[in-house]
DNA sequence: GGGGAGAGATGCCGC
DNA sequence: GCGGCATTTCTCCCC
């Protein structure tokens, strides 16, 4: 098998609308929302059935260049090497790769409609708040949650023992600066469009850093320790219990 | 080649040390950070030779499962499918595939030591309006760049013609909320820890959403359309200028 | 290791 | 399409 060959076996693959793995040789250019270089090395190329193209080191978690799906792949010889070039409108983007020597090659037909299911995230966090306000605090009563206002989208909202408009932002691990301007942001805008002087900010999260914890309290906010709801099973079991209301 | 044969394969492979990719049939378990469950449909597995471990669908550019570089891989058969097991500490996390069916099989030792070099960042940016000031505006004169002060990561900071402290956050792309209260954040630290009662702060990108123009107006900040510099041959070159003086 | 911020972030949802 | 925001974000850098 020489490059040739690997031509057109990639040309049919793509043709046949199959997902294309390769290990090879290469340098790899990149031009589009930024500009890239990279020497040659042995990469993996993953080319999917919906034409998004990741290209792999053969170390690390991320792609080392990508090209999202709806891709123009080819590939010609050109001066003994595999020119693989991949394009994509909006925005203007294209991979150069010079392919020196294939180390490996398949393509299939792959066929996958399944939907992942993720328990754990700050969505099943703000239901849990919904549906078990107690765990924020007591007499705390939730009025709606991941509402999307025109203030922004406000994880949860309600009123407190003491009928105070309190909004609660969640955070599903360690709560940062950027959570704190958040929580700021919503409470000015309700306090602005509202036209009342005192709205509770609550951040909710398992943590948060020490310089979050201070800009918090410097603005009047406060912080409660709530960890995501986990478990697929006991979330499946809720569900099928609140379906029955 | 049955299951048997793929888990000697593979077995073997890690203990080389080589980089694994399999097309298979499989259902995914995940547990760690949140917990996850996929249902049976095929998908890439790649196992690098750093022992990260990522799980493609025939389509998406994200990876639908995954495991950071470290990870604890390990295979056997159990009731007529091949079990791949990874772990990992710290966090503590696990993946549990069952695989019925492996659709194709290859593995082999990679290298490749190279960097990539990547031009049109905001580093790019911040260091462009540092060497041409006038490119912001006229007569502003850069003090630091990208400077670590306890007030926070300042991309630029200087003095306007008038002599009063300039604060500049830059963005490669479109400016949003978060860079207005980002900004916002250096401007009211400075404020503080200097004592001085007026801040000039300047959001430079390409573009800014409505939004975010309103809010920046609203608290008296200012917007300069800026755009990120591309073409590495030209970074070089300046690159290059810059290392004779 | 924690904290802060960028990323060619990506992906999702809503308008 | 833009906008706002979560992400098992990941990655880098600095303290």
């Amino acid at each position: 098998m020489d490059l040739h060959d690997y031509e057109t076996l990639i040309a049919d693959a793509l043709r046949r609308g199959e997902t294309i793995v390769f290990g090879c040789r290469c340098r790899i250019r990149y031009s589009g929302r930024a500009e890239s270089e990279l020497l040659e090395g042995d990469r993996i190329f993953l080319i999917k059935n919906d034409k998004s193209v990741l290209i792999h080191q053969p170390h690390g978690s991320t792609p080392i260049n990508y090209m999202k799906s709806g891709a123009s792949v080819s590939v010609k010889i050109d001066a003994g090497t595999l020119q693989l070039h991949a394009t994509n409108l909006a925005p203007k983007e294209n991979i150069d790769a010079s392919i020196t020597r294939i180390h490996f090659y398949n393509s299939a037909l792959l066929q996958d409609g399944e939907v992942i299911r993720v328990a754990g995230t700050e969505a099943d966090m703000s239901n849990m708040l919904y549906d078990k306000p107690e765990l924020l605090e007591e007499g705390f009563r939730p009025a709606s949650r991941e509402e999307q206002t025109k203030y922004g989208f406000i994880d949860v909202m309600g009123t407190d023992k003491q009928g105070r408009l309190t909004v609660v932002e969640c955070k599903r691990y360690c709560a940062d600066l950027a959570a704190v301007t958040q929580l700021r942001r919503y409470v000015e805008k309700l306090m602005v469009s509202k036209g009342i002087s005192q709205v509770r900010g609550i951040l909710a999260a398992p943590k948060i850093t020490e310089n979050a914890k201070k800009m918090l309290e410097d603005w009047g906010y406060e912080f409660k320790v709530v960890t995501p709801p986990k478990y697929l099973e006991e979330q499946s079991k809720m569900q099928a219990k609140l379906d029955v209301f």
